[in-house]
DNA sequence: AAGGCGGGGTC
DNA sequence: GACCCAGCCTT
C-alpha cells in the first residue's frame, strides 16, 4: 500500500545497495554479541555515528564484557564516558550490567519485554538489540532515520506513529531484518537528510514518492533553555562533571573557582549548588559535606 | 504531551 | 547564531 512499485523490488534494491555501499562503521566489523550491541546502541542515542566510532574501540578495550562493567565502580564508567554527552547513559549502562549479572546470571535477556525493562533501553534500543544481536526478524527497528526514510518513500504528509509502525512491520524482508534496517539508517544518514535531502543521488529515488520534492520542514520550536552567563545549564553540568571526573575529589568552592576563577561571586556559588543538586539527583555525582566525587555505585 | 539532557558538527 | 543527531526518562 502506498508504494510506487511492488514491495519485493524495493526490498531487493535496498539490500543490494547495502551489500555494495554500506558505511564501514567500526562496530559492524564486530561479531554482534548482545553486550557490544547494547553499548553501541546506548552511545548512538542522539549521538552521531562518527563520534561514537572514535570512542567505542577504547571503551571496549577497557570494558570488554558485561561483567567488566558490572565489576567496575560506577565512577570508572562515567570517566570513560566523558566526551559522549548525555552522561546519564553511563549510569544506565552500569545499572544494566548490575541487573544482567545479578538478576540474569550474566546471560543477556532476548525478549523485548525484558530488554525494555533495562534502564535507558526504550522501544528503539530494545528492538535494535533483539534484531542485531539475537537475529529477531519480526520487529521493526524505528529510529529517526528509518522513520524519515519510510515516511518519505510513502510520500504521505503525516502517518501516525501507530500506522508507520504497522507499515514498517509489513515491509520487513524475511531473513534480512538486520541488513534492512542498517541499510535504511545509512540511506537516512547519507542521503535522506531531514532538511537538505540529496534525492538526485539517493539509491531509492526511483521508489520514493517524495524524491525531488521534499517540502521544506518547518522550523521547530526553539526551546529556551535555562542558562547562566549565556551558557545553557546542561553544558555547565557537563563541565562540572568533567571537572570532578578529572580531579577525583573537589570541594564545591574549588569547583566554583575552577569554573569561574579565583573569587567566585555568591551568585556563582549558588549556581554551582544547583548544578550539584541536579547531578546528585541523577546519580552522577556524590556529595559528602562540601566534598564532591563521582559515585562508586555502592 | 512536553521538557530536559551533552557535545560537536553543520549550514 | 540555530538546528541537528541510531532516544529516553520524568512530570
Amino acid at each position: 500500500m502506498g508504494l510506487e512499485i511492488p514491495l519485493p523490488r524495493l526490498q531487493r534494491a535496498v539490500l543490494r545497495w547495502y551489500t555494495r555501499h554500506a558505511r564501514s562503521l567500526w562496530w559492524r566489523r564486530l561479531s554482534p554479541e548482545p553486550y557490544q550491541v547494547l553499548v553501541t546502541e546506548l552511545m548512538l542515542q542522539q549521538t552521531q555515528a562518527q563520534r561514537v566510532e572514535r570512542v567505542l574501540p577504547r571503551f571496549f578495550q577497557r570494558f570488554p564484557t558485561i561483567r567488566s562493567v558490572a565489576e567496575a565502580p560506577l565512577a570508572e564508567v562515567i570517566r570513560w564516558w566523558q566526551g559522549l554527552g548525555y552522561n546519564r547513559r553511563a549510569r544506565f549502562l552500569w545499572e544494566c550490567a548490575q541487573t544482567i549479572v545479578q538478576h540474569y546470571g550474566g546471560c543477556f535477556p532476548s525478549e523485548l519485554e525484558q530488554l525494555r525493562r533495562l534502564p535507558g533501553v526504550g522501544a528503539y534500543t530494545a528492538a535494535a538489540i533483539a534484531t542485531f544481536a539475537f537475529g529477531r526478524q519480526d520487529v521493526p527497528v524505528l529510529d529517526t532515520n528509518v522513520r524519515r526514510v519510510l515516511q518519505r518513500i510513502l510520500g504521505t504528509e503525516h502517518t501516525s506513529a501507530r500506522e508507520l509502525e504497522r507499515i514498517a512491520r509489513e515491509w520487513l524482508p524475511g531473513g534480512a531484518s538486520a541488513q534492512w534496517h542498517q541499510a535504511l539508517m545509512d540511506v537516512g544518514a547519507l542521503y535522506c537528510h531531514k532538511h537538505h535531502p540529496r534525492c538526485s543521488e539517493c539509491p531509492l529515488r526511483r521508489y520514493c514518492r517524495s524524491a525531488g520534492r521534499v517540502p521544506p520542514s518547518a522550523r521547530s520550536m526553539q526551546r529556551c533553555e535555562p542558562s547562566f552567563a549565556g551558557i545553557p545549564r546542561r553544558l555547565w553540568r557537563g563541565r562540572l562533571l568533567r571537572l570532578v571526573a578529572v580531579a577525583g575529589t573537589v570541594t564545591t568552592e574549588q569547583a566554583a573557582q575552577r569554573l569561574f576563577g579565583e573569587r567566585p561571586t555568591g551568585e556563582q556559588q549558588r549556581w554551582i549548588e544547583e548544578l550539584v543538586a541536579h547531578l546528585v539527583r541523577d546519580g552522577l555525582l556524590c556529595r559528602q559535606g562540601s566534598w564532591l566525587s563521582l559515585p562508586d555505585g555502592l
